[in-house]
DNA sequence: TGAAGCCACTCAAGCGCATTAGCAGTTGGC
DNA sequence: GCCAACTGCTAATGCGCTTGAGTGGCTTCA
């Protein structure tokens, strides 16, 4: 700044306020200093910005998910990639980070805020317990929680939810529609929020329509598991004729394993995934999977984030419930 | 500072020296310094150490890649997840960044540089035309290239190869012991510089068993092309007896598109994948792959960075050869 | 006993930017 | 014709930390 005030023949000041687009300076001295600050492709040093109370321009991300669960999930990339977008034409940077467990998400928040690292942060997979939020609001850095319910008790934090509910609810529809009356509902993480909200949402539809053998297992999200409750859940009998899988990889695996105990896919059991990638097209049958644009729940999240940054309240944004795109895993119940 | 300062009775720079371990305290000053920093929850504020001269504390990763190729791929979170591991023992923050081609990719090293916010970066996807070495050893900032190849070219580069040659021989090795003279390998972008080595090596090893019936093809990795590809080459006669597919994504397609044209696997056609992951051992049969520890790889090559930037001078340093995990979906060589 | 040297510490400057107070010069109002 | 208000700019301060240049008291040795 000091070399483009002595080009362009003013102080630093000056400089400063043409380059914020603060007045203080005429409009004809604010475009020669533009000129200068272009010609020597100036940029404002991070690190003296944050200094000088501007904020670190920077939000943080953290993935607490065990490193070898990692790697199958196409949900994240897709995810993070949708929040660079949004972040991209701020020219904010994500600080990326992955932790063991929650506790070490906490101190990875508290290490941020001391910091002065990140000005908020992208909170993913929301718990039933989740300690979290509070930290968040404690620390008072704004954040977002992706995939948390529609419910905003903490003030700082907004949230953007999927309706997991509606969801859930017209998969059930669809199957019932196709005879299916004996369903198991293979869901991942305990834990999670949005685990015990499919859960729960099962039970309820499964009880207004007086569907007596429904139930839900949960799992870790792995192919192995995928594979292992599906062999144990069509060794009961009678077996049930349709199973819902909350991830891709679990329902890949599953089908594997149906095959392998000789049921055929979908004339003796049906199978929805509850995530739709390019893995869903690649086996024989295709599966039927929910449909959601990850990259946009990304975005969305990103977009409430800035909101909050600049000084909005919270709030909490739903993204559209996801459809579910009917291909060869789906078909009318055997009839028994 | 100032706060711990006063509470241990010390002027601020006696502060400094004693939290940073540097000489001119005593080593009860400084214990009773740390004492007081610990009560009080004190860490540097990144910025003002930033900008006193001690670097940003942060190195850069860019991925450019389409948005829409992103998802499936399981090596880059595995490898980040190994960077991470690595880069938090030192407290090192990794900024992460999806850019849209390199040109893009270029633009955010510029920015960054400009910016002060990295202290170095990570480059991955290596191309044979580069432009990103130059500009990195342009703009004097300090680089691990992961993937290249083991030359060093730049002063201030580093590099971690994989050792594609060695794998590629090993693959051939074994696909001739088993009695194939018709492979074709079904390649990832051609503008790769990994993807360059592995053709010419493949080339090589062909001419010098005098197989003619060998070649390779490239494609962009997507699942679509893997199978668009598989199906091509076995209409072709005679048909290839082994496919060797750069990922695994295109190597699952080829499977069902094989099955689809009522090849068996591997009775009619051998499938080799030159990536191991979840979905290798998902399918039927469980596909014969080259397993490399992709986290490792990442824990490599984060060190070597930290190495440049603790001022090492640039080297190149190699990661074990792959090693192929045979499975279901290799086999004897059909007689014709 | 004095000079030299060293230890443990303090002082002050500075990193690059934002911001507040202040200061000439001009304009407008009565 | 004088004061007030405004415009367009400069000077100075501070953000939290590091660091080189001191400084005072102590030890050591001639």
């Amino acid at each position: 700044m000091k070399d483009i005030a002595r080009r362009a023949g003013v102080s630093e000041s000056a400089v400063s306020f043409a380059l914020n687009g603060r007045p203080g300076v005429s409009e004809t001295t604010r475009a020669r200093v533009r000129r200068v600050a272009e010609q020597l492709g100036w940029r404002p040093s991070t690190a003296a910005r944050a200094l000088s109370g501007e904020g670190a321009a920077t939000v943080g991300f953290v993935l607490a998910r065990a490193a070898d669960t990692l790697g199958v999930d196409s949900f994240f990339l897709q995810l993070v990639s949708g929040i660079q977008e949004v972040l991209a034409e701020r020219h904010l940077g994500l600080l990326f980070q992955v932790a063991e467990d929650v506790a070490d998400e906490c101190a990875v928040y508290r290490r941020w805020w001391a910091e002065h690292r990140v000005d908020g942060v992208l909170v993913v997979d929301p718990r039933a317990e989740d300690p979290r939020p509070d930290l968040l609001d404690e620390l008072g850095l704004p954040a977002v929680v992706i995939g948390g319910a529609p419910d905003v008790r903490h003030q700082g934090l907004s949230t953007v939810w999927a309706d997991d509910a509606g969801a859930m609810a017209s998969v059930v529809d669809e199957l019932t529609r196709l005879g299916h009356r004996r369903i198991v509902h293979i869901a991942g993480l305990p834990g999670l929020a949005h685990t015990q909200r499919r859960i729960a949402t099962l039970r309820a539809e499964a009880e207004r329509r007086g569907l007596t053998e429904v139930r839900s297992v949960t799992t870790d999200y792995s192919d192995a598991e995928g594979a292992a409750v599906t062999r144990r859940v069509l060794g009961g009998s009678p077996p049930p004729t349709a199973l819902i899988y909350d991830n891709d990889v679990m329902t890949v695996a599953g089908l594997a394993a149906a095959a392998e105990l000789g049921f055929r896919v979908p004339q003796d059991v049906s199978l929805v995934s509850w995530e739709d990638s390019a893995l869903c097209r690649m086996v024989t049958p295709r599966l039927s999977a929910l449909s959601r644009d990850s990259a946009e729940f990304g975005r969305t999240a990103a977009r409430e984030l800035l909101a909050l940054l600049d000084g909005d309240a919270a709030r909490a944004v739903g993204v559209p419930v996801p459809r579910l795109t009917g291909r060869g895993s789906t078909g009318a119940a055997r009839r028994t």
